[in-house]
DNA sequence: GTGGACACGTGAACC
DNA sequence: TGGTTCACGTGTCCA
């Protein structure tokens, strides 16, 4: 009994399966059955059919063996653990950090700050409060945000502020959205505006909020 | 023989392990061993071992059965290579497809397109040629682009043109780059420029080339 | 011929 | 209690 198959003649079947065969010789000269003996090989080709299925799953597999199988699942199942990982956290930068991102890269880069930004804190009231903020960002550059009511030429008062400064635009965002209007933007310096001080910066503020107020 | 332990008392060691023991009657009752018996047993222990570490790595199990092991294995590595795949898709429309978002889009919203637009294709040769381009997204709503060389003033050219053709901008983006100038810009059409048919857009886009072609 | 891997049938433990 | 799962020792294949 036990041990399988004991009795039967050497049979090679292909790529050994079925070793099984001769039961019913088992049977007459033992004539014994285990009353569990075909549960218990349903058992083991589900665990097999399940295994196989597994490594089906897997895209490296060092090993047919039933060990290799499920190692190899592990280590699959901890680079995919690891790539999601990496994927969501690459994910999160993506479309959460923009504004801290430039937050910090503007802490880094600003030497002469002119005014606190809190650029999450503003966001509250985007839209509601008139403002005007500039930053110094560089030796002759400045960067510039301002919120404002929409309103017809307001943009083009804007341009002739900037030329009026001798400031020249590198780049600018301009959306208006709800009646309002943002405008993001980086400027050059042309013209001795910063002279070591921030006076001129405030003036600059100044003009550029009494040209947004005073109506077209 | 075979058959494992069929010699043996009934012990019950808590929570069915170790159920061997006793080999040693076993050896002196048949005076056999079989020569990989404990090959045999370090293999078993090994792929229970395997398996409990896959088990581990699952973080719902519902059964503790070696083939629910298994199986739940298997569709946690479908659902980790599920969320891969979103995650990976997720990310690289937030990445690259911008443009192409914004050709669909545009393809989408125009209704008499003006100027055939593969911004692909022209990506390649963006910052040289100079151009303009003018879209109608709406009944009296145009969108624009102009590339051109990066001058001093040229915005503010730009501006003029619109207050004079009557455009208000609804938003625009201004970028300066490698000696090179990109503007984007939605604006809204304020007097009668577009009566139906689209000379008026082409004389605007004339103006546009002009007044980006003349120097300062 | 040696060791690794497997399927097998079985007794026992757990529900 | 039956039904199910498990570990066991063995025979056999294959590298």
């Amino acid at each position: 009994m036990g041990g399988g198959n004991r009795f039967q003649e050497p049979l090679r079947i292909s790529r050994r399966r079925q070793v099984r065969k001769e039961k019913e010789e088992v049977e007459v000269n033992e004539s014994f059955k285990s009353p569990n003996l075909e549960a218990e090989r349903r058992r083991r080709e589900k665990l097999h059919g399940r295994l196989m299925a597994l490594r089906s799953h897997v895209p490296i597999v060092t090993n047919m063996t039933k060990a290799s199988i499920v190692e190899d699942a592990i280590t699959y199942i901890r680079e995919l653990q690891k790539e999601v990982v990496n994927l969501t956290e690459k994910l999160h930068e993506m479309e959460e950090v923009p504004l801290e991102l430039h937050e910090q890269q503007m802490d880094q880069i600003i030497k002469h700050e002119h005014e606190t930004i809190d650029l999450k804190e503003e966001m509250k009231n985007l839209w509601i409060e008139e403002s005007v903020q500039l930053c110094k960002i560089g030796e002759r550059k400045l960067w510039l945000k301002i919120t404002t009511e929409k309103k017809p030429g307001i943009f083009t008062k804007f341009m002739e502020v900037m030329r009026f400064m001798g400031l020249q635009i590198i780049d600018i965002t301009l959306t208006t959205s709800f009646g309002a209007t943002l405008i993001c933007s980086s400027v050059q310096i042309l013209q001795g505006l910063c002279d070591g001080d921030s006076v001129d910066l405030e003036q600059t503020k100044e003009f550029l909020l009494e040209a947004m107020r005073s109506n077209p």
